[in-house]
DNA sequence: GTTACCGGGTTGCTTTTTTAACCCAGTAAC
DNA sequence: GTTACTGGGTTAAAAAAGCAACCCGGTAAC
């Protein structure tokens, strides 16, 4: 067992305050419009403190996303024998589709699709995300192999994933259900993984 | 304005986290049978830090009566021009009464009473008690002026205090409320100040 | 009658947090 | 075109808290 003593626990309920008071103020006034500050007195710690757990005022909303950074690294790495690395990508964003869970653009919980809206439509907020989705690729790339293919498979898988949960967040954002959105997205999802194993058949 | 930073907020609320604690452990299961390890682990602090904030397991229970730490000694000091000091304390005693504070004794609210039973029922807590009294009366002595006649005056002032206060919880105690016992506790405080102005009558 | 445990309280060292001051870039005032 | 403010981010020193290990008195086990 991990050692969970009282500084351990504090340290998370520390994270946690500051994270959610920055996700609420956001969400409340806007990005732009809150400053680190503020968050740090609504969470009642220090600014400094507040920078110690998370560099950049950017990353008080992308920690949810750099939470999954290097997932689909750590699903090839750990793919069970004879499962080719495509086969465990697909299986793994497919039970993220059955979860709703919200790192694919599938869930209608308003909180979320605020938050969604709030990372889209803030210039600054979507491009540091690019930037970890850089991150995510250079470490599938790792996984998957040296050379130029493997590195053109993960660029390739990463936009897979980016444009399905953008999708699926667009269609929720339009006002639908995640339950009503979900089977277009499961086949979409196995069209695209489906694309790049065996190419788009364009000659 | 006093200036309340983070810290001295997050201080106080240490504090009061491990008084909490404290207290309700205490009235549960009795002050023995509460180790201060539980009352640190409930209060979710280290051992070090319950002993930073009180010194002994006893002041735990009793920094309620040190919150009244030298009262006496100030309100003589604070007192108006052309007002003694016994109609000072008088004055104050009755204005306690008047407000049903637990020091008094006059307080019916179920917490108070369990917590002074609590206090009196447990000899260490009892004794601890004694010395914050004779503090208090060293204080009051001290305020007063030099001399025998001021020592011997603080005791009593002292004494009357610790009478009327233990006379009025031992009514509620027996299932009285404050309500119906304030009356007669005020006519027993003036009849106590009384007699420490002009004596016992007796020859 | 040792041995071992428990509970109150302490000690030294490390980690975390606060504080106040600062740097730098943008920008509004005059 | 300075001047001054605001906001993101940093630094150094000091306070507070955590941790582990300990002391000491009592008491239960064997």
């Amino acid at each position: 067992m991990e050692p969970v003593g009282l500084r351990a626990r504090k340290k998370l309920r520390t994270r946690d305050a500051i994270a959610d008071a920055a996700i609420s103020l956001f969400l409340a006034r806007g990005f732009e419009q809150v400053s680190v500050s503020d968050i740090a007195a609504t969470a009642e710690v220090s600014k400094p403190t507040l920078f110690r757990y998370f560099a950049t005022k950017e990353d008080l909303v992308l920690h949810r996303f750099a939470d999954h950074n290097g997932e689909a690294a750590r699903v090839v790495r750990d793919r069970g024998p004879d499962i080719a690395p495509l086969t465990a990508l697909h299986r793994h964003f497919r039970a993220g589709l059955d979860r709703f869970e919200p790192v694919t653009g599938l869930n209608d919980h308003p909180e979320v699709v605020a938050f969604h809206r709030l990372v889209f439509t803030t210039p600054s907020l979507a491009g540091r995300l690019t930037q970890y989705l850089l991150d995510d690729e250079d470490a599938l790339a790792a996984v998957l192999g040296p050379g130029i293919g493997a590195r053109l498979q993960a660029a390739q898988v990463i936009a897979v994933h980016r444009v399905l949960a953008r999708t699926n967040w667009q269609r929720i954002a339009d006002g639908r259900t995640a339950h009503d959105v979900q089977p277009e997205a499961i086949v979409e999802a196995d069209q695209a993984f489906a694309q790049l194993r065996h190419g788009t058949g364009d000659s």
